[in-house]
DNA sequence: AGTCGTGTCCAAAGCGCTTTGGAAATGATT
DNA sequence: AATCATTTCCAAAGCGCTTTGGACACGACT
């Protein structure tokens, strides 16, 4: 059933029926009923493709992530990410094209955003350092709203970021003021651009005071629970070790706890943890009441929301690119903190 | 630039031009080469919507996922499967349509969907125990798969699931031929179908060998670190505590470990854990070598690729509706299981 | 009676592609 | 030289919608 054959069933003109059922004013609400119900009886459903050709507009955008084909692995923040976005965009009218882009292949890159017409814009996520991507989108010349940012171009486009340099500085200072001074980071692969940010933050904070930083308390991998737990194992049994660790996410700081507590050490009184918390939906730090970790939080799903908001604002013309918006991350006091031991 | 500009800049008809471009043999190889150099020069892109109007093909399968809007919860194990469904469906032209559905509005179920042509089949995932979704795919006439199943509904269409009862079976049986006798169910919230599942697979385990269960042992909610925590500590606190557990998912086994631990036992020796294992990407169960839990896995990544696979075939009608493909989980054996403890 | 809105509807022209049913040119065969 | 198959190309008809530019009828106002 399609508009030709339900006009044709109510003796009307396919213009008519288009209007009383998109809701313009042309048509007499007699006549507007009469279709509404015929629609409806007859199951019609307009046809995308149709609508949008005529339109020109999609009324749906991509969403690019990349799949490091190497490591095989997915990021963990992508789920509440999308769940975010979605629900700004559904909100709407627009739906989610989603673009999984294996690193490698450059030149397929995108390729169902290559085509045109199939989404009015993009948000792009997780940028590596130095990503190329951005040139790419820029080429397409389609509005795109970038989920985090590139740290030696962070102009000429539109970014959204959590501002990873100050929530890991201040996350230091706090550890600083607790009296410690042997502080390790274990951090997110340098690859990604947030975790070049979240180095910096902490470096400088140290260097504020006039500390140096020991190479040995430095890591960095990939974010998983088992990452966490055999570096800060590693760590706690240096001759030196830590008393303290700034963590780059919560999987990762569950890990090091684990490492604490198995070494026969309490964590908040022998050693102090700071982590940093995209409040995963199904990763919660605690409760809201009574939190495990003191913790740098910054909702990723909240995240998602704002880049939609910006990109619809930039499709529908009511904001012109570049513009950024930067979040600050909340410190969040848990009992995983406590002033530096003495001894 | 559209084909019809293409075509005038090259002095020949669309018909040409298109058939050079998508690789039609009634096209000599001098002109296919001159047309293809023009199309890139130029930056020719065609219109998928234009392109899937005249075909009939929209080249995207529409994956639909449950948001509770009450729990604002995320499926933790829905970017694993979206990758893995990614992987698949992009090999072969096809890209994916996200669909949020918030639970409630039934109305508004799969608008992207509702609207014709967007899509040429769909992936639904996470059914609900009687999940009223299915029906409403099945009135829409287009092909789909579901990852999982409505267990008192499971035929008339194509599901493709893990057999989570025969799992939970056989890892109660691994416990029970340990010498376990009081062995605890962490589950997932029972609302779930592969939930319900897990649980007969676990009774029907207990009840063969004439062993009763104890409902102060069964626990369901959602799979958080916090929840294996909070119910494990609250079960080994019992005056009749249990010396295993069966549970979910890696997280809640993560916090039935640290409730082990907190109580100075030692997990594999003291208390034994089995979990099962969707085999995340960001949240491995230790290495292949050393994995951490024994568990029964079945990567839900994998379960995207099949999932993928099997709706293609529905698409392209090399396979017809109803079918259904069942994975047997693999039991992998770790230390966190032992023999039960005798006093 | 003539004019002017105003409300209601329609025919037809796109949107940019694919595909059908030829037509023209070329070379091979009689 | 005439016939036929082959190669190479094209005009035009969709696909299903929106939207432009009227047409027509009707009552109101001069």
């Amino acid at each position: 059933m399609n508009l030709k054959d339900l006009a044709a069933s109510l003796g009307l003109s396919q213009t008519t029926v288009s209007r009383a059922l998109n809701g313009y004013p042309e048509v007499s609400e007699a006549t507007r009923q009469r279709v509404q119900e015929a629609a409806i009886s007859s199951g019609y459903r307009p046809d995308s493709r149709a609508r949008s050709l005529a339109t020109g507009k999609a009324m749906a955008v991509g969403l690019v992530l990349p799949m490091t084909a190497r490591q095989e692995i997915v990021n963990p923040v992508f789920a509440d990410f999308v769940a975010g976005a979605g629900e700004t965009l559904s909100t709407r009218g627009f739906d989610i094209v989603l673009s999984l882009v294996k690193e490698e292949d450059q030149t397929t890159v995108y390729r169902s955003m290559l085509s045109k017409g199939r989404v009015d814009g993009m948000i792009m996520q997780a940028p590596l350092t130095g990503d190329s991507r951005i040139a790419l989108l820029k080429g397409l010349g389609m509005p795109f709203v970038v989920h985090g940012r590139v740290s030696d171009h962070d102009e000429g486009y539109c970014w959204m970021d959590m501002d990873n340099r100050h929530a890991f500085h201040d996350a230091t200072c706090h550890l600083l003021d607790l009296g410690h001074r042997r502080i390790a980071l274990l951090n997110g692969l340098e690859a990604m651009d947030f975790a070049h940010r979240r180095r910096d933050g902490f470096l400088d904070a140290l260097s504020e005071r006039g500390l140096k930083t020991d190479p040995a308390l430095m890591a960095s991998a990939m974010m998983t629970e088992s990452y966490g737990f055999a570096s800060a194992n590693q760590m706690l049994a240096l001759p030196n070790p830590p008393t303290a660790f700034l963590v780059s996410s919560l999987l990762v700081a569950m890990g090091a706890h684990r490492a604490i507590e198995n070494r026969g050490l309490k964590m908040g009184r022998d050693v102090s943890v700071v982590t940093h918390d995209d409040d995963l939906s199904y990763l919660p730090n605690g409760t809201p009441e009574a939190p495990i970790f003191t913790a740098t939080r910054s909702p990723v799903r909240q995240a998602g929301n704002i880049c939609a908001e910006m990109l619809l604002g930039l499709i529908d013309g009511s904001r012109t690119a570049p513009f950024h918006t930067k979040l600050q991350a909340s410190l969040i006091i848990g009992p995983s903190t406590g002033p530096a031991p003495t001894h």
